[in-house]
DNA sequence: GCCGTTTTCGGCCCGACTGTTTTCAGTCG
C-alpha cells in the first residue's frame, strides 16, 4: 500500500509550488488532494487499476495522471523537475515556524541559504536583518523556532495531555465569573497524540482570568497575555493557550478552535454555498451583493453592517442546525465524510463511556499485573463494570511472567469459584496468548478450549516481512478457539512504527473467521487505530476494547479506547464491552460456529 | 489544479497577529 507515499509526494509538490510563488489555488488543490488520500482505507494501488482515482475528491484530471505515472514508474517526471529549481533543504527550512515559502525564497535567493544549520548560522550572525522586511526580533523567532524543532517539537500522548489539562481547568473554574469553559483543539477530538493543549471559557471579566491562569504554579513561561487570548508553557514544556469567548459567540468559537482545520474548511466551503459566512465569532447570513465587495483595508463587517445578518454562534448545535446539518461529534470532525453525512441526517449514535460494562483485557498477579482477582474485582465494580477479562500472557513470554499451562489450569479453578459467589459481577478466564515467530500459538488446543476468552498477539518477531507478519495474524484468527487479535498493528506511539502488515487481508479474515479486533486502550498504543476501526465497521467486523491494564489504575484507560472507538465512528453494536455478560458469552460462541 | 444550488469560466475559508513599515505582507491556526 502505497498512499503514504502519494500523500508524502502531492504535499511536496504543494510546497515546491508554493516556493516557486505559485497560485495558491493551485497549491491547495494539491494540498487538500493529499489529505483526502491520506484518509483513504483502501490501497491506493486499487483504484489505479479500476480507474477509479477520480472519484477521490479534490483528485481530477491533472492530479490522477500523476500518480498514475508515480505508481507505475516510480517516478514523476513533473516532482524530478520541480526539485531542480530549489534544493530539498528549503522544506525543512518551511518547517521553522515562522518561515513560509515567501521568507525560505528570499533566505534562498538572496543568502544562499540552503539547509536549517546555514540559516541558524546565518540568524545568529545577524544576516538575516540584510533582507527586506526581516528584522532582529525575527532572528530570534527563527532561532527559538529551530530549538524548538531540534527539540522534537514532539507531540505528547492524549492521556498526559488530559493529564495536564484536567488541574488547570479545574482550577480556572473556580476564578468568579468563569461560566462555560472546554478544551477545544486536538485534545477534544481525542486524538492519539497532543502538541498544545486549547481552553475556550466564558467570563465576566477576562481580566480576572487570564491573571489566574498565567500564574498558575505549573507555568514556566509566558508567551502571551492578552484580553482574548493568553498562552504559556507547562513545566513538561506543553503550551496551552486561553482564550475568553463572549457568550453569543462561544459555540462558534467552540467550533473554529476544535478543528479539525480541514473540517472547518470544508464546513465554510459549504457556507459559501449557502450564502453564509463562518467565523469564530459566528454564523452570518450573507446579503446579494456582498460577492463582489471589495475586502481591502479593514474588513468588510465595520464598513457595510447591513449586509451581515448573525444568525447563529451561542452553541456548535445551533451553527449546524442553520447550516442544514446534523451535529457532529468533534470525534470525527476530520473532514472524511462526515459533513455529507450530516445533510443527509446519516451520523451514526456514536458509543460513550457511559456504554461500556466491561474490560477484555486486564493482566493480574498470575503474570505480570498488578492486581489480585478480587482487588481486580473490585476496581471494575467501582467503576460501574459487570465484567471483566482476565488475560494473562502465555509460557513463551517469560520476561512478563507467561503462565505455564498447570498455573492456567489453578487460575481457572480460582475464578471458577469466584464466580459461584459473585452474582453481579463475572470474570472470564482469558489468556492473551502469543502468536510465535512461525504463527502457531504458544497453547495447544485442549488448553485454549477451555477457556473463556482467547486473544492472540505478536510480541516477537516484528522485523519479519510484511507476508510473514500477516501470514502468522491470518493463521491465528484461522484457530476456531482465538476470539480476539489485540493491539493488531503493533505500535507503540513515539516508539515504534506498527509492524508491516497487509491489513486489507487480516480485515478480509477478521470477517471471514469472524475474529474480533481489539482496540487496545493502552496510552501508547491505542492500538487498531481509527481509521481501520471504521473500516472493519464497514465489514460488520466486532470490535472489543481492552485496557492492557498491568495496575489497577489502568483499567481506566477504558475511555481511550472509547475515544478511539468514537474517532473510528463506532457506535454500541459495533463493541463487544457493551455487551451484558450473558451477550458476550453467547457472542464469544459464534466464532467456533463459523470455523466449524 | 479542482469544481459546479446563479458557473464549463472564474472562482477557490477566514481572521488575527507579528514585525515591519508608514499602510501591509507574510504566516499561522
Amino acid at each position: 500500500m502505497k498512499n503514504r507515499e502519494v500523500v508524502k509526494l502531492l504535499q511536496e509538490i504543494g510546497q515546491l509550488l508554493e516556493l516557486k510563488g505559485e497560485n495558491p489555488f493551485r497549491v491547495r488543490s494539491y494540498e487538500k488532494a493529499a489529505q483526502n488520500i491520506a484518509s483513504l482505507t483502501e490501497p491506493i494501488e486499487k483504484l489505479v487499476s479500476n480507474d477509479r482515482l477520480e472519484t477521490i475528491p479534490g483528485v481530477g484530471e491533472g492530479i490522477a495522471k500523476k500518480i498514475k505515472e508515480y505508481l507505475e514508474t516510480g517516478k514523476l517526471k513533473y516532482f524530478e523537475e520541480l526539485k531542480k529549481v530549489f534544493p530539498e533543504g528549503l522544506l525543512e527550512i518551511m518547517s521553522v515556524p515562522g518561515v513560509g515559502p515567501k521568507t525560505a525564497k528570499a533566505l534562498y535567493e538572496e543568502l544562499k541559504i540552503k539547509s536549517l544549520t546555514q540559516l541558524e548560522k546565518a540568524a545568529k550572525e545577524h544576516h538575516l536583518s540584510e533582507l527586506r522586511r526581516l528584522g532582529e526580533k525575527t532572528e530570534e523567532n527563527i532561532l527559538r523556532g529551530i530549538q524548538m524543532m531540534r527539540k522534537g517539537g514532539e507531540r505528547i500522548l492524549l492521556s498526559a495531555a488530559l493529564f495536564l489539562a484536567k488541574p488547570i481547568i479545574e482550577e480556572l473554574q473556580k476564578s468568579p465569573g468563569v461560566k462555560d469553559i472546554n478544551l477545544a483543539g486536538s485534545i477534544r477530538r481525542k486524538k492519539e497524540t497532543i502538541k498544545d493543549i486549547d481552553i475556550l471559557c466564558t467570563a465576566k471579566k477576562s481580566g480576572v482570568v487570564m491573571n489566574k491562569f498565567v500564574n498558575l504554579p505549573q507555568v514556566k513561561e509566558i508567551l502571551a497575555q492578552g484580553e482574548t487570548k493568553s498562552s504559556i508553557i507547562l513545566d513538561e514544556g506543553i503550551q496551552v493557550d486561553l482564550r475568553v469567548i463572549k457568550p453569543e459567540s462561544y459555540g462558534a468559537a467552540l467550533m473554529y478552535f476544535t478543528g479539525s482545520k480541514d473540517h472547518n474548511i470544508a464546513l465554510r466551503e459549504l457556507g459559501r454555498k449557502k450564502r453564509y459566512k463562518i467565523n469564530e465569532y459566528g454564523l452570518f447570513k450573507l446579503g446579494k451583493r456582498l460577492g463582489r465587495v471589495s475586502t481591502r483595508g479593514k474588513g468588510t463587517v465595520s464598513t457595510r453592517p447591513v449586509r451581515e445578518i448573525r444568525v447563529a454562534g451561542r452553541s456548535e448545535e445551533e451553527v449546524y442546525k442553520k447550516l442544514g446539518l446534523q451535529y457532529i461529534p468533534p470525534e470525527i470532525r476530520e473532514a472524511s465524510g462526515e459533513i455529507e453525512m450530516a445533510s443527509r441526517n446519516r451520523i451514526p449514535r456514536l458509543i460513550t463511556e457511559n456504554d461500556i460494562k466491561g474490560d477484555l483485557h486486564v493482566h493480574s498477579r498470575y503474570s505480570d499485573g498488578a492486581g489480585k482477582l478480587s482487588e481486580i474485582a473490585e476496581k471494575a465494580k467501582s467503576m460501574g463494570l459487570e465484567w471483566v477479562g482476565i488475560c494473562d500472557h502465555s509460557q513463551s513470554l517469560r520476561v512478563a511472567g507467561g503462565l505455564r499451562p498447570d498455573v492456567v489450569y489453578e487460575k481457572m479453578e480460582e475464578i471458577k469459584e469466584f464466580n459461584k459467589k459473585s452474582k453481579n459481577f463475572k470474570v472470564l478466564c482469558g489468556t492473551e496468548v502469543d502468536i510465535l515467530s512461525d504463527g502457531s500459538l504458544d497453547y495447544d488446543d485442549d488448553l485454549l478450549s477451555q477457556l473463556d476468552l482467547v486473544i492472540a498477539a505478536i510480541h516477537t518477531g516484528f522485523k519479519q516481512s510484511e507476508e510473514q507478519l500477516t501470514e502468522r495474524i491470518i493463521s491465528a484468527m484461522g484457530n476456531k478457539y482465538v476470539h480476539m487479535i489485540a493491539h493488531p498493528q503493533g505500535r507503540l506511539l513515539g516508539k515504534r512504527e506498527p509492524y508491516a502488515l497487509n491489513m486489507e487481508k487480516v480485515l478480509n479474515t477478521a470477517q471471514k473467521t469472524r475474529t474480533f479486533l481489539e482496540i487496545n486502550a493502552y496510552p501508547e498504543r491505542l492500538d487498531l487505530y481509527d481509521i481501520y476501526c471504521r473500516k472493519a465497521k464497514e465489514k460488520s467486523i466486532f470490535m472489543g476494547i481492552g485496557t492492557d491494564a498491568h495496575t489497577l489504575n489502568q483499567i481506566e484507560n477504558l475511555y481511550l479506547g472509547v475515544g478511539v472507538a468514537r474517532r473510528g465512528w463506532l457506535e454500541r453494536r459495533n463493541v463487544l464491552n457493551t455487551f451484558s455478560y450473558d451477550g458476550l458469552v453467547r457472542t464469544l460462541g459464534r466464532k467456533k460456529c463459523a470455523l466449524n
